[in-house]
DNA sequence: GTATCCTAGTAAAACGTTTTTCTCCTAGCG
DNA sequence: CGCTAGGAGAAAAACGTTTTACTAGGATAC
């Protein structure tokens, strides 16, 4: 159990420790650390110094500990919002990472706000983060750490992309779409803002053409919000209602925008997927609940968090090089918002 | 914008602007913090100074000011699970108002698990955390410094108890429920580990007693999972309906179980609200979007977060004496997921 | 018998700040 | 003129570590 607080603790240091074993304090650091220097002290030393540091609840004091080692173990990770599905899933995988090696993360927001992406990217790195993990964020220029990208697509020295394989990604949704009968498709293209929008579209197009669907341009709607709530989609969702341009499905830019959508279209008594099957992309927590719950393309987003801090983690320990890029694969998952097209 | 890489950045330091002026270290430090020692110093000096530590874009070392100076302006955060709806909302108060603040904080998890909440403790206050944020944890011990509990309800010196009215909060939504018609209601009952369970289901039988309405024990239905999706409530919805007593609303234990059981209402045949009628609690911001959208009843979840960051930095700064509680005013906020009785 | 090597440490420097104490100099006062 | 007060800044200590350089004594080698 932590201490209960006590009228004044006496911080307990590598001095007083030192004092407690009749030790100099550096000898006391290099058996706590066992540093190579401390070949030469015998092991019944050793366990005198172990004992009385855990006696003693010695806990060394982090700032010191960095000041002098110029290490910090520190992370930085930049996110559009914190909280929002998308971010939470790679953020509880980066905390997963992180805490098995003993890293920790710091936290900003950049709203897709390149002055605030900054200057958060300037505060974490004051504030001793050794590496920069980005969300969802289109950077523009490198970074003076290590950093990865998720999603990445532009290339900047020194910062990794992580990205999922939309070319296949969007070859499995149309497929899945086309196998159910689907033809009069419509999409929800993402804010260019969004990192994935621009590729994402370029998959989608390679997929219509490969597969022979034709895009038409009235029902394929723009996003232009930034909302991280279901209102990045259902304004545009009424908004492809409003055009009267029949359509039988909808690939929505991601599952939250799905979900705005589809509520636009149950105002407007359009039933799912009765009347129009929409498939979303990401598979963030909520995708399985909604009503109807989605259909989606699942992107590993705990796994890409894990991936970012393992690679950032191997390049400051040395172990690993800096890579251009790693993508990932992705996954349909079928649920209740697809179905046959209406006979 | 963020400088590029270079090839080797060198870390400009106090000494080094000292050079560049060719003053001291002392006398740059107190110029640019403008301390007291500095009262003597010429307005033209200071201006050098000044101009100097921008030219030069000096960044003090944020690790030796904390050495130095025995404060690290960072709080620690320890919730449940990073992302779910509740702690997200919280979280995103905390952020708001710390960075206001020129306040950091670092996060943990506990997952209701008692010795990793004291492993996260530990480990936040060694890396610094002057104050502890506990969201949604029955904490049953005091801690070494200042901390505030989302919710809290046990008394412990040292800790601030955030929390909701909950009497006016269930009085709230039985009224709610009673003007709509309904009598016989339906209770999912909070998982003893969340924080607010117990004294949400006081308040319940209290409102209940008032306003004249019979529980029946029936009809009350124990969680006991502790999922942070729509499964803290899928399972004990079906098992509800399983139990074929009828009953024309739920009154669910929050947003996220009240989801998880319309899912099982809805696979049951029941429509909501036309069969039965459904009101959560919290208003996270998939409530809004869920369908059909809940009526719930709404916890001030990011002003929560900001006050606690308030009356914690208020404490650290010596402008504020520790206060054993706060209480804050539900909201009921009416949607889709209620409506008056089948006739 | 002495040069060398190992053992078991100690002492001190260094990390980059902040803060207290100290010094030197000039101006003003009586 | 002698003295004090304040101005302008330097010097040094301190924060708690880690790490490098050093030392004193004993064992080993030749």
């Amino acid at each position: 159990m932590v201490e209960k607080k006590k009228t004044a603790e006496p911080i307990v240091t590598l001095k007083s420790v030192a004092a407690h074993v009749g030790l100099s304090a550096g000898t006391v650091s290099a058996v706590l650390n066992d540093a190579p220097s401390a070949r030469h002290i015998p092991k019944s030393t050793r366990e005198r110094v172990i004992a009385a540091a855990r006696k003693l609840d010695y806990r060394p004091n982090f700032f010191a500990r960095s000041l002098r080692k110029q290490r910090t173990f520190t992370l930085g990770v930049i996110a559009h919002e914190i909280g929002d599905g998308y971010s939470s899933a790679v953020i509880s995988g980066i905390e997963d990472s992180a805490s098995q090696r003993n890293y920790f993360f710091v936290t900003g927001v950049h709203r897709h706000d390149p002055e605030l992406f900054d200057k958060y990217a300037r505060l974490l790195m004051q504030r001793g983060a050794e590496a920069l993990i980005t969300l969802d964020f289109n950077l523009g220029h490198s970074l003076p750490v290590p950093a990865v990208a998720i999603p990445g697509h532009l290339e900047n020295e020194g910062v990794t992309n992580i990205y999922l394989d939309h070319n296949h990604a969007a070859e499995l949704a149309l497929k899945h779409l086309i196998e159910l009968g689907h033809r009069r498709i419509a999409f929800l293209k993402g804010n260019p803002e969004s990192a994935d929008a621009i590729p994402r579209w370029a998959a989608v197009e390679a997929a219509a053409t490969k597969l022979g669907v034709q895009l038409d341009p009235d029902l394929i709607v723009q996003i232009d919000a930034r909302d991280s709530t279901p209102n990045l989609g259902y304004p545009f969702g009424k908004k492809l209602v409003e055009r009267k341009k029949p359509f039988t499905a909808l690939f929505a830019y991601n599952d939250i925008s799905a979900i705005g959508a589809i509520r636009a279209f149950h105002e407007s008594g359009l039933r799912v997927p009765q009347d129009v099957s929409v498939i979303g992309f990401d598979d963030i927590p909520a995708a399985a609940f909604n009503y109807p719950s989605l259909t989606t393309i699942r992107q590993p987003l705990h796994k890409m968090g894990e991936i970012a801090v393992d690679l950032l983690v191997g390049q400051l320990e040395h172990k690993r090089e800096w890579q251009k890029e790693i993508s990932v694969e992705p996954e349909i998952v079928v649920r209740e918002s697809t179905g046959p097209i209406a006979p």
